[in-house]
DNA sequence: AGAGTCATGTAGCAACCGCTACATATACGG
DNA sequence: CCGTATATGTAGCGGTTGCTACATGACTCT
C-alpha cells in the first residue's frame, strides 16, 4: 500500500477525530495498517502530519472547486450569504473542525500547520472572489473584506456567538434577515 | 499549597507551552507541586484543565478591564484600530495564541473549552462595546460588527495573512492607511 | 493524650507514545 | 538461479501518560 491510497484514510480519520489526540497507531489502524508500515512510508511523523495537511488542503480546494455555481451573485451580500451557507453544510463540517485545529497550531508555529493554513485561505480568497458579482467595483478588495468578515462569522458560530455575529452583520446591513 | 496559589503558575506554564501537550507532571513542576498533588487538588486533569480555563478566562478579563481608556474613540475607525493595536501588543500574544487554541478546542466540543471561549468573548464584546464611540447611532450592533470584523482579522493575520485583512479593511474604508 | 482530618511524599501500575532492530517474504534484473 | 531492492510482520525499547495505593507528617478537636 503506497502513500497514495493511504493518505485518504489518514484524512478521513484525522477529519474525524482531529489533530492533536493523532497517534501513529490509531492512524494505523484507520489505514488498515502498522504504525510501522506509516513510518515506512513517512519517515517520522512529522513528515506524515506535514504531508497529510498538505494533502486534506488539495482535497479542500477540491470541494471547493466543486460546490462553484454556474450563477453569478448579484450583490456582495448575496456573494457573502452565499460562502456562508456554503461553510455550514454539513459536508463541510469536518473541514471546519479541522479548520481552527490548523489555525491554532500555525499560530502555536507547529511544523507543517502554516502552510496547510495558508493553502486553504488562499484558496478560500480565490473561491471567493471569483464568486463576486460582475459589476462590483473592487473584487479583489471586496472579496478580502468579505473573507475577513466571513471567518470572523464562522468563529464565533463555532463558539456559540452565531447570534452576536448575525447581529452585526445586521446592524451593517450584510446579514439576510 | 491551596488551588488559588497554584492556577497562576499553571495558568503561566499553559499560556507559554499550550493546552494540547499539556500533561500533569509538567504542569505539576511549573507549580512546584506533584503530579500527585494536583490530582489531590483537582480531582483529575479534565476538571484541572476545566478550573484552569476558567481562571485564565477571568484573568483575560481583568487585563482587558486594565486596558480601558479613558478618552472615548471618536468614530468607529477610530475604535476598531485602536482595539485592534490592543490585540497586537506584545503583553496580549500568549493570549491570543492560546485563544486559538480554546477556540479549536471549542469547535471539536472538548469539555470547559466552550464555557472558556464564551466568557472571553463576551468580554470582548463588552470591552468593545464600552469602547464605542459616544454618538454612535447603534453601539450594540455595530459592537457585534466590529468583533467580527475584528476576530476575522486576527485569525488572518495569525496565519500571516495580516495583509489580506487589512487590505479587505481598506476595500471598506476600516483600515488605519 | 488520643483520634481524626488534611497535606504531602514515594512507588508503582497499565496503557500508550514514537521509533528501531531484526527477520522475512516477494518480486525483479543479471 | 541468484542477488538485491522493496515491502511487511514481530518484538521490543525507553520514555510518558493519567491515576492510585500506601505511608507519614502536621495539625486540630475533644
Amino acid at each position: 500500500m503506497s502513500k497514495e491510497t493511504l493518505l485518504p484514510k489518514l484524512a478521513a480519520h484525522v477529519l474525524e477525530h482531529g489533530l492533536g489526540g493523532a497517534s501513529l497507531r490509531p492512524l494505523a489502524k484507520a489505514a488498515q495498517t502498522s504504525d510501522r508500515m506509516l513510518l515506512y512510508h513517512f519517515g517520522n511523523k512529522e513528515t506524515l502530519i506535514r504531508e497529510l495537511l498538505a494533502y486534506i488542503a488539495g482535497v479542500y480546494s477540491a470541494a471547493l472547486d466543486m460546490a462553484l455555481r454556474d450563477t453569478r451573485p448579484l450583490t456582495r451580500q448575496e456573494c457573502f450569504d452565499r460562502v456562508l451557507a456554503q461553510g455550514k453544510q454539513p459536508m463541510m463540517q469536518p473541514f471546519m473542525v479541522l479548520w481552527w485545529e490548523i489555525v491554532a497550531g500555525s499560530a502555536r508555529g507547529l511544523p507543517g500547520y502554516a502552510e496547510a493554513a495558508e493553502e486553504m485561505i488562499t484558496k478560500q480568497l480565490d473561491w471567493l472572489q471569483s464568486q463576486m458579482p460582475e459589476d462590483d467595483p473592487d473584487p479583489a478588495g471586496g472579496a478580502r473584506y468579505l473573507l475577513t468578515l466571513l471567518e470572523g462569522t464562522l468563529m464565533l458560530g463555532v463558539i456559540g456567538h452565531a447570534d452576536t455575529a448575525r447581529e452585526g452583520l445586521l446592524a451593517s446591513n450584510m446579514a439576510e434577515d
